[in-house]
DNA sequence: TACGCGTGGGA
DNA sequence: TTCCCAAGCGT
């Protein structure tokens, strides 16, 4: 695990000179702001299994909760352990997901169920690598489900993380798009070492982001920890690499024509033929035929020459 | 490493 | 209206 690792002496001009982080003051607020005003999402309730968490993990990939809640709630009633999943149609998997958007994120889910089945016995794995090694598990949901299911220590470091540690510690307004070793070394010396608290704590820094020190309009009035933020005590310096972060452009794009074709068959009671899914694309005949192609390699839609359907 | 991958709501 | 963003991952 990374918190054992050596960690060696910053390589600054003055590490020495350096005013420690008042790392007592920021816990203990934060963890009291916490308990406070943690808000009571289902997969955060006592009977929450850690097949529930790891569900929730990966419906909450870059989409938002308040989404994420409903979709949830049926998936678990209806699909309560990796096994259930794991032998269910995937056309039926794919409807359950729904317009949470990134419908692979459910092909890999059921392949992720299957794992845990055919590795685990079942039972979702606690060791951060066997979790890691999982489909569409990554570092940020290895880690979030060794703390928030197992309530083991873990390194979290998701977008809401990332923006909250580089304000107080860096003073920088937003995190850059790709997750530094620098980063990576200052969030794991502020997790505390037992279990239990750095589970904690984990969720704490997470649900500030979410709540108070958001990436649009932060509301520092409300935030417990604004008279230790570096980004508050420079002024609130604007993010200097606005300009590089391009929004990825939507309109006329592949993506658009797949989600298009995604929900036609969604709402289709029986297959649908090229040529109706060319109509419902709403873009030319080439781009349409390749987006269909493109599902059709992606696992998510199959057929043959005349007709298609959901899934396998 | 940079890019492709859905969807919908709020500023 | 347009743009930005929301608990990332795989290639």
């Amino acid at each position: 695990m990374m918190s054992t690792d050596p960690v060696p002496p910053a390589p600054t001009t003055a590490p020495a000179s350096t005013p420690p982080h008042p790392r007592a003051a920021l816990h203990a607020r934060l963890l009291v702001w916490f308990d406070v005003h943690r808000r009571d999402l289902p997969w955060r309730a006592a009977t929450a299994t850690p097949w529930g968490v790891l569900v929730s993990e990966i419906m909450l990939q870059q989409t938002p909760v308040v989404r994420v809640e409903g979709p949830w709630t049926a998936w678990l009633e209806r699909w309560p352990t990796p096994a259930s999943l794991a032998a269910a149609p995937t056309d039926e998997v794919l409807r359950a997901w729904g317009r949470l958007g990134y419908p692979r994120r459910a092909l890999r889910l059921q392949q992720c169920a299957a794992a845990i089945v055919e590795r685990h016995d079942g039972v979702v794995p606690t060791a951060e690598a066997d979790l890691l090694a999982l489909p569409g598990v990554g570092s940020y949901t290895a880690a979030a489900v060794t703390a928030f299911a197992h309530g083991r220590r873990a390194v979290v470091l998701d977008t809401n993380v990332r923006r909250v540690l580089g304000r107080l510690t860096a003073g920088t307004a937003l995190p850059r798009p790709h997750l530094t070793q620098e980063e990576t070394r200052r969030a794991d010396a502020l997790v505390p070492g037992d279990d239990a608290t750095s589970a904690r704590w984990n969720i704490a820094v997470m649900e500030l982001g979410a709540l108070v020190c958001t990436a649009r309009s932060p509301r520092c009035d409300d935030c417990p920890v604004r008279d230790l933020c570096a980004w508050r005590a420079a002024g609130y310096p604007a993010d200097e690499h606005a300009a590089a972060r391009r929004t990825q452009a939507w309109h006329g794009t592949d993506r658009q024509v797949r989600g298009r074709l995604m929900a036609a068959l969604r709402d289709a009671t029986g297959p649908l033929t090229r040529e109706e899914l060319v109509a419902v694309a709403g873009s030319g005949d080439e781009q349409a035929h390749r987006s269909l192609d493109s599902l059709v390699a992606d696992g998510l839609v199959s057929g043959d020459a005349e007709s298609f359907v959901l899934g396998r």
